[in-house]
DNA sequence: AGCACGCCGACT
DNA sequence: GTCGGCGTGCTC
């Protein structure tokens, strides 16, 4: 129709129409004129993104005429809130501009009082999908946090460059990779197979030792883009993402993936999040912001070395990138991929429920790709001073000096900073509560023991594996130690890789490398060995997870280090007996996981048990647990204060703890009762964690 | 979170 | 009589 839908006495004589417009002149005098409404489906329902993040609720708005296109589901806009009604009027005046997303377009609102009008459609940029806001609720449902937060983590910021761009075409047919590495797994090729094919395969992947991993992933990706679906690989930190970037390159060519890292920039992130949104790029690799990058129908979803901590988002409600990508693989019915050297309690869990298949080696191949590992006892090298002589006992000397003949020695020093925890004098097994198992801690060097879980005092402790009354501080200072080695051995040049000035790779020459967990460079052509020392000090972290996240740490610098066929070497300096020593010498981290997550499960030790952290105001955790109707049989651990800055208010942690498959009622019940808490008015805020990862 | 409305003490 | 304390409730 070419004239205006509105109906109009058409046969009425022309000097009325005037009168009538004339009167409706003097009318938008007296008051604004009303302007006109969208006639299709005048409502979008909104969701507020910022300022207002504990409104977790959807508001309605009227859509203008003049926005009535643009405002479609997904774009960014500007609305009013918190403004007030004119008396008398059913208009709103003042209140604040703020931004959010149109979730939905609508017939009709069933909000009773006048709607506001959209203020502005920011971009007509269709940034927030269904599926992209599906997930945002699903995470943050599962977190106990508010859609708005996720949003924030999920959705970046805009920027105008980038959209005005022209739109690249689609993506092109991508053929079905040769397996490559893969072949070295039993059901390596299978796997890739059934992703080509487009099933959805979901593996728990124990990666062999040395440098094939980033071809691998990225030959899984491929799998996935020739069945015609997309793929998301995100990995702990920009080394990673770079390798799996040019594992890629290599393999598609460049155009046909994107990667997504901090250090772009936030213009150049947000172009290529754009591409993938607008479906011109089906293949994202990246860090863990990349967990939300909206790649369109879903195939595979990776995650490598899910046992980093820096795939655990800082920001509320912090989810965890394994989770979430999960989460996707579920929703998607896409594959799912949980690899590294290591194998977390998680990922063993996946496999004990029949969630995920495992993709793992042959012992033979293992042997073949992995150093060969020896230990040196720690006996007598408490925490004292640490002298080289104690920490790099002759055993160990010797690995060093004759692999040094062969190329690069890589030796792992744990970073300093430590909390000092306690253990047993005797066996170094963590001194635990006995009546919660957390760990204790002496808050002052003569006072009694501490749980750092419930608080309770231990008066009298005995170490529960052996009986030792004894007990041993686990402070440690470790800095001098490439003077140390440089000075033992002058000929050799070393090097540095540690918190500032992380090295990428070194040269197959000859070299000393000393680096800290996570810093360690790649060699090329492999290290000629490693030493780990100081090995007691991450087991000692007072964290449930030390013997986990040690030996994840060793299996990484390891698995840098030449296969023993090809005489690499990893001395580590630790009591041979412990477990996760055990597990690295036999190269058997499924095993170790698989032993872990049975002991979990018998102490109701996550992940089997699922926990939250409730902490704040001690006043307001109190008040929050008061208000929560907790899932039957939640035990409540605490409350413990925190550690806080000198001179800032206590705060105190309450620990919530419910049986496997509560989860989920745990983060509805503290959800509501956060929701409770704020529609009293009480703002001192409670924070709410859901899977706290540094649980004692 | 802001920002209003609302119902009780010391001021011109 | 009024100005203003911040308790409580709402925001499309």
């Amino acid at each position: 129709m070419a004239h205006s839908d509105v109906p109009e006495p058409a046969e009425s004589p022309a000097s009325e129409q005037l009168e009538l417009i004339r009167t409706e002149l003097r009318r938008a005098k007296a008051r604004p004129k009303p302007k006109p409404m969208a006639e299709g489906l005048p409502v979008a329902r909104v969701v507020v993104d910022k300022g207002l993040s504990h409104l977790d609720q959807y508001f309605d708005y009227a859509v203008p005429a003049r926005l009535d296109e643009a405002a479609q589901p997904g774009v960014r806009v500007r609305v009013r809130f918190g403004g007030r009604v004119v008396k008398g009027q059913g208009r709103r005046e003042g209140g604040k501009l703020v931004d959010g997303f149109v979730v939905e377009r609508l017939a009709a609102s069933d909000f009773a009082g006048p709607l506001a009008p959209l203020a502005q459609v920011l971009s007509p940029e269709r940034v927030l999908s269904p599926e992209l806001l599906r997930l945002c609720r699903a995470v943050a449902d599962r977190y106990a946090g508010t859609l708005a937060d996720v949003l924030q983590l999920a959705v970046p910021p805009k920027h105008n460059k980038p959209e005005s761009e022209p739109k690249p075409g689609t993506p092109a047919d991508v053929a079905a990779p040769e397996p490559g590495g893969w072949t070295r797994y039993a059901d390596g090729p299978s796997y890739l197979r059934a992703l080509a094919d487009g099933e959805s395969p979901r593996a728990a992947w124990t990666a062999l030792p040395g440098p094939g991993w980033p071809d691998e992933l990225a030959r899984a990706v491929v799998a996935a883009l020739a069945s015609g679906r997309g793929a998301l690989v995100v990995l702990p930190d920009g080394r990673a993402v770079a390798r799996v970037d040019a594992a890629l390159d290599a393999l598609l060519g460049p155009g046909r993936h994107v990667a997504l890292t901090a250090e772009l920039g936030a213009e150049e992130r947000y172009r290529r999040w754009l591409a993938v949104s607008r479906g011109a790029v089906r293949a994202v690799v990246g860090t863990r912001a990349a967990m939300f990058a909206p790649v369109t129908d879903l195939g595979l979803l990776a995650i490598w070395d899910d046992g980093d901590s820096s795939h655990s988002e800082p920001h509320a409600p912090q989810p965890h990138a394994r989770d979430v990508l999960l989460l996707r693989a579920a929703e998607a019915g896409a594959a799912a991929l949980v690899g590294g050297f290591a194998v977390t309690v998680e990922a063993a869990q996946l496999l004990r429920t029949g969630w995920a298949r495992p993709l793992a080696a042959g012992r033979e191949e293992v042997r073949r790709a992995a150093p060969l590992v020896r230990t040196v006892g720690d006996h007598d090298q408490a925490g004292d001073v640490a002298a080289l002589a104690a920490r790099l006992p002759s055993l160990a000397w010797r690995v060093a000096r004759d692999a040094l003949a062969h190329g690069p020695v890589l030796v792992q020093v744990p970073r300093r900073g430590y909390v000092p925890r306690l253990a047993c004098g005797r066996c170094r097994e963590q001194a635990r509560c006995a009546h919660c198992a957390g760990p204790l801690e002496a808050p002052d060097a003569s006072g009694p023991l501490v749980c750092t879980w419930c608080g309770r005092p231990e008066a009298d402790w005995h170490c529960r594996e052996c009986g030792s009354f004894k007990l041993r501080a686990q402070v440690f200072g470790a800095r001098r130690t490439a003077d140390e080695l440089g000075r033992a051995f002058p000929s050799v040049p070393v090097r540095t890789s540690g918190r500032d000035g992380v090295l990428v790779t070194v040269s197959g020459a000859p070299a000393l490398v000393v680096a800290t967990p996570g810093a360690e460079p790649v060699a090329e052509g492999g290290y000629a060995a490693a030493l780990l020392l100081d090995a007691w000090v991450l087991l000692g972290r007072p964290d449930l997870r030390a013997g986990e996240e040690a030996l994840r740490r060793w299996l990484s610098a390891s698995a840098l280090v030449r296969g023993a066929a090809e005489g690499g070497t990893v001395a580590i300096v630790a009591e041979p007996s412990l477990r996760p020593v055990q597990a690295l010498v036999r190269w058997d981290p499924a095993g170790y996981a698989g032993m872990e997550l049975a002991e979990r499960a018998e102490l109701g030790f996550p992940p089997v048990s699922r926990m939250a952290a409730v902490s704040g105001a001690p006043a307001a955790v109190q008040d929050l647990l008061d208000l929560a109707r907790l899932p039957e049989g939640t035990d409540l651990l605490g409350p413990v204060a925190v550690p806080v800055p000198r001179g800032e208010d206590r705060v105190d942690r309450m620990l919530l703890r419910v049986a496997p498959g509560r989860g989920a009622a745990l983060a509805t019940a503290l959800k509501a009762a956060q929701a409770a808490r704020l529609a009293r008015g009480k703002s001192d805020p409670v924070r709410v964690r859901i899977d706290p990862p540094d649980i004692g």
